[in-house]
DNA sequence: GTTCTATTTTGATTATGTCAAATGTGTTCG
DNA sequence: CGAACACATTTGACATAATCAAAATAGAAC
């Protein structure tokens, strides 16, 4: 159950011509398992917490390689800091102005590009990723508190 | 031509229990001026050059007083530094991969929020914003060499 | 003009991300 | 298997972006 997805994540590595190594197996994993959108620090956090010793900057250098390689994806959420999910089936993302909580909004096409450009674009598409924004249920019950 | 909108700034100004302060309709005018998208560095360097000795700090104030109040957006543009505009007409950017220049892409409908979303979403939306990315045509043509 | 309070300023501090050189480790090939 | 090469990781310094608290300043109302 777990394996099976262990042997693509070698795959993908070696047909992008990347070496399977220890920490980017682990990384990759973490954001499988865990789910949800991470910056580098908190994967940097978490793993050390684990136990495993790594540098913030080899994360770094991971998020980038795996993302160039299509297996992992940073979400668009605003700006600030970089967040990155693992690469499934594409989707959006709907962001809470009070908490700052993001989700998952599942795409009605389910491919890059998804949404017809209207009219003329400067160049060229092949992702339009969207940002919804509002206030989730649970800050629009209690309105304030939540985080401000 | 200038001061219709200087009065407009004042009043929204004053509408929202703001003070109409120099600063801030220096940073107003700027980005009004100079269209575009700015991080609070920008305007602050620009500022400065032409000679309004003005904190950093004092900059990132304003631009958050004038956001709160609706004179200005943060454009969503992917990770990394908050980017200023005025907040006009309702539109998306389209970012270009390789020279990272941001377009203004128009809106179909023109105000928020403009897209029908897809289901359910975990609360009230107010806001869809879309970031289209791909390669500008100036940077489709000679590929290498703009930014990498 | 005086007063009250919002705003600006100052300086320190945290978060985030990048660079370059040294070290370590997969992988390949003999 | 084991040596060698190239790619990865590590280290530590550095660069950029943003936030905080408290003191100084300047709108706006009287």
């Amino acid at each position: 159950m777990d394996s099976s997805k262990s042997k693509e994540l070698e795959e993908r590595l070696r047909e992008a011509g990347l070496r399977v190594t220890a920490t980017r197996v682990e990384v990759y994993e973490f954001l499988r398992e865990l789910g949800g959108h991470h910056s580098v620090d908190d994967i940097f956090k978490a793993l050390t917490e684990r136990g495993h010793k790594i540098p913030r900057m080899t994360v770094y250098n991971v998020v980038t390689d795996l993302e160039g390689v299509g297996l992992l994806m940073c979400a668009d959420a605003g700006p600030g800091r970089a967040l990155y999910e693992v690469a499934d089936v594409w989707h959006h993302h709907y962001v809470c102005r009070v908490c700052g909580t993001i989700f998952d909004v599942p795409c009605l096409v389910g491919e890059k590009p998804c949404l017809t450009p209207p009219g003329t674009l400067p160049g060229s598409v092949d992702e339009a990723q969207v940002i919804f924004r509002g206030v989730c249920r649970d800050c629009s019950g209690s309105e304030k508190g939540v985080n401000e």
